[in-house]
DNA sequence: ACCTAAAGGATAATTTTTATCCTTTGTAAC
DNA sequence: GTTACAAAGGATAAAAATTATCCTTTAGGT
């Protein structure tokens, strides 16, 4: 149970119950979507409104301390924000994981074949996981 | 103008007037959305539904006719179904466009990093285009 | 030309997301 | 510790997006 009471402040986020306990879902479960995340949240707090969980979402969103990633096929989820990195998503028990790629290779393809100006590069893997091999 | 009669049929479509539209649709603007296909739609045929682009994007996809590009920050655009490739878009004029990249470095890096079976790869370079520079 | 399953249009219903309004609370200043 | 106030939460309405329903029309095989 981690305190992100700073980590909040630190993006302009005042430290309320919902948000920690939102910051722990998020941390704990790695990525969750909306809806997962809303249940998660009704068990600690039996009356917490759907609109908080949205209104939320989207303030931390706009304020870089989570990352939305768009899932093909599925629904968005959403995780803390941490250092570059790409997803891997399991089509069988849609579990997401992060990875860490080395994007030099596509880059420097870009920028030979292309004029275009790369600031940010968003790649989803989709496969099997390990487990459900 | 192309006739794409045979190809909706290859796909188990039939050809109505209406999907020949937003084949042709598709075509010309390489990447749309479904509020702008519906505007365009709405030209030609001044009482289109939209229940009807609805339901022939599910079904397109379906069937394999088209596919659904999840852009980050950005409602999704379909395209008509084509030979593997990535996406570049646009951040001012929110334009996309395909791009050929080779995938092998990356998945090769997968392969010895975990135990992922990956059957998919979604790539979405955001930037500048050359026009917008 | 005929038949029938499928598609279109109109519209209702659902689902998802956002806005509103009033009460409560985090936090900075004292 | 108290106070003050902007901001956040909850309840709920409203809006936006998507899907379902139902009846009419039509594509395409026979």
């Amino acid at each position: 149970m981690i305190n992100y009471t700073d980590e909040l402040r630190r993006h302009n986020l005042k430290a309320t119950p919902q948000r920690l306990a939102i910051s722990n879902a998020l941390h704990s479960s790695g990525h969750i979507n909306i809806d997962k995340l809303y249940e998660l949240m009704l068990k600690k707090f039996n009356s917490i409104s759907l609109a908080t969980i949205y209104k939320n979402i989207n303030l931390m969103l706009e304020n870089s301390y989570i990352q939305e990633v768009k899932i093909p096929q599925n629904k968005s989820v959403y995780e803390l924000t941490k250092n570059y990195h790409s997803h891997l998503v399991c089509t069988k028990c849609e579990e997401v994981e992060d990875i860490k790629l080395n994007m030099n290779p596509i880059l420097s393809e870009v920028n030979s074949n292309s004029n275009f100006e790369i600031s940010k590069t968003d790649v989803v893997l989709s496969g099997i996981c390990k487990d459900c091999q």
